[in-house]
DNA sequence: GATATTCATGGCAATTTTTTATCAATCAAT
DNA sequence: ATTGATTGATAAAAAATTGCCATGAATATC
């Protein structure tokens, strides 16, 4: 009872081709079988299309109008349905990615330059926001997906961890501690310290891992960024725990870095919102960035 | 592997209802119908068209844009199919009907009546023409039928007879063939004769039924309109053998009329041209005339 | 007339499609 | 937490469709 594309067609094969065999030839078909679905599209539409003489073909006025429109929506149907395929193949586009700032400078560049290599027609846009923002952002869905530090417990987004960095102690070289080669996380008691803010992803980790030993540091000053954490260190106002990923450190510092024991790691993450699928684009650099992060991370720890 | 528009329906359905059961209702399919369908288009298209978790379905950002576009595609193909079946059942529009002179004036001024009043919609029309010119018409298609006499073998086009109408004796009321009540063919011998030309469809016929009888009648004039062989008969020129559907004479004639026995009758015939569909309007013509000229007709003779 | 070409038709097989149950996952509310 | 309701996915059986083959019927051409 409902027309079909291919009656469609058929009828379409038939009124270029002017006959049933040799539209059936270029359908692909059989002409019983073109024979047929005329019929039922006529049926369908209560009209006579087609008038056939044992010799020709002929449209009718109806059929006539009825072909010249068709094939113009056809036509424009079929350009939907290939652009529509080709969304799905072809790698261009913009895709957003939500990065913590440490890891913007440490892992995007590498990314970049990948994405750029492997398909240079897409635009990968770094938005570069505190870790609480990020998730906010692939949450609403205002970023394709975010690369991001060990969110515990991710509300309705969906992770994978593409590695892990340790975290280390920067303090002056003068410092008492800098003498050691390593240094034990009990040993930051009593120590003065500065640290990234509660919006960095790695804060909690590290509040954490202080605490895990007993230690209660002090935290004389919290700051948002590692560039500002490293100055302040370097005025001598107190040491920091670092994420390893932060460094190296500004050329020409006086600041050393020493391995904190035991070793404490944070995940690095791509995230994405559960349930919904990433644009065809966004899942080729979702896929291309795992496999970068990887092998960076891997070398790393 | 290739698109079907029940899928395109299918995923503009859910794509509106945000629901496959939901959009099953709206269809008339059970929910898994859907589902398959649904996931028909997205394996033809290589691309994923919606999100479904177990609580709700969202359209992807291609899935999005093909949604959009596909509905006014889809309109606009409904448009366009609605209106050819329409043209089937919609009686509108204009129908042209080739009909010789005589019939121009006797049949079809009812059948422009009845036409009018069953279809109002309906432009009836009427291409009057000399016989001749009224066959090439149908043949060409310059109009959609022809309302004719007789045409023996027509080539290339189908004819259905509507009636019959005898031919009949006119002649002025002082000749001595009036005091008969009936005059035989053969009484027609050495008269002159006043007739239609060739052009007329009648005038093959007139012919053929003097030679049938042995009469040889002397053709003294040969005139293209009844209205004009009544005039020269009247001037005393000739008498003449005329179709009784060229009656009645002109108000005030002096003119008599008698039956020609045996009785001759020439078919009244419907014609079209053979192996092509009339229009759906044309055909409803057709039909409406066939039934008002057979009435006509049948209390004709 | 005989032949060739063209569309229509009936029967049978293969494929496709739909439905009927069922399952699995999630959200909401007790 | 557990339960209940809702939603889409899945498997198997049933129903419908679709295709091809072998014909038939009509007509134009030689």
């Amino acid at each position: 009872m409902n027309i079909t594309l291919r009656q469609l067609r058929a009828f379409l094969a038939v009124s270029q081709h002017r006959g049933f065999a040799r539209a059936g030839e270029h359908v692909g078909l059989t002409q019983p079988a073109i024979s047929r679905r005329i019929r039922e599209l006529e049926d369908n539409l209560g009209v006579r299309l087609l008038d056939r003489t044992t010799r020709e073909v002929a449209l009718t006025a109806t059929g006539q109008r009825l072909a010249g429109e068709l094939a113009r929506v056809l036509e424009t149907l079929d350009t939907l349905l290939a652009e529509t395929r080709q969304a799905g193949e072809q790698a261009r586009g913009t895709v957003r990615v939500a990065s913590s700032p440490t890891l913007s400078a440490s892992l995007m560049p590498a990314c970049l330059a990948d994405c750029g290599q492997q398909y240079p027609q897409v635009r990968l846009q770094i938005v570069d926001q505190v870790q609480r923002l990020n998730l906010d952002s692939v949450q609403s869905g205002e970023v394709d997906f975010g690369l991001v530090v060990d969110p515990q417990s991710p509300p309705g987004l969906d992770g994978v961890s593409v590695g892990s960095d340790p975290f280390v102690l920067v303090l002056p070289a003068s410092h008492p501690l800098a003498a050691q080669a390593s240094v034990g996380w009990a040993q930051l008691a009593a120590q003065p310290l500065v640290l990234l803010d509660g919006n960095s992803g790695s804060r909690a980790l590290i509040d954490q891992a202080l605490a895990q030993h007993g230690v209660s540091g002090e935290v004389v000053q919290a700051l948002g960024h590692s560039t500002a954490v490293f100055r302040v260190v370097e005025a001598g106002i107190g040491i920091s725990v670092s994420p390893q990923l932060a460094l190296p450190l500004p050329a020409g510092s006086t600041l050393v870095v020493r391995p904190l024991l035991p070793e404490v790691r944070r995940q690095v993450m791509l995230v994405r919102r559960s349930g919904r699928s990433l644009s065809p684009v966004a899942e080729k650099v979702w896929q291309l960035m795992q496999a970068t992060l990887g092998g960076l991370l891997s070398g790393n720890g």
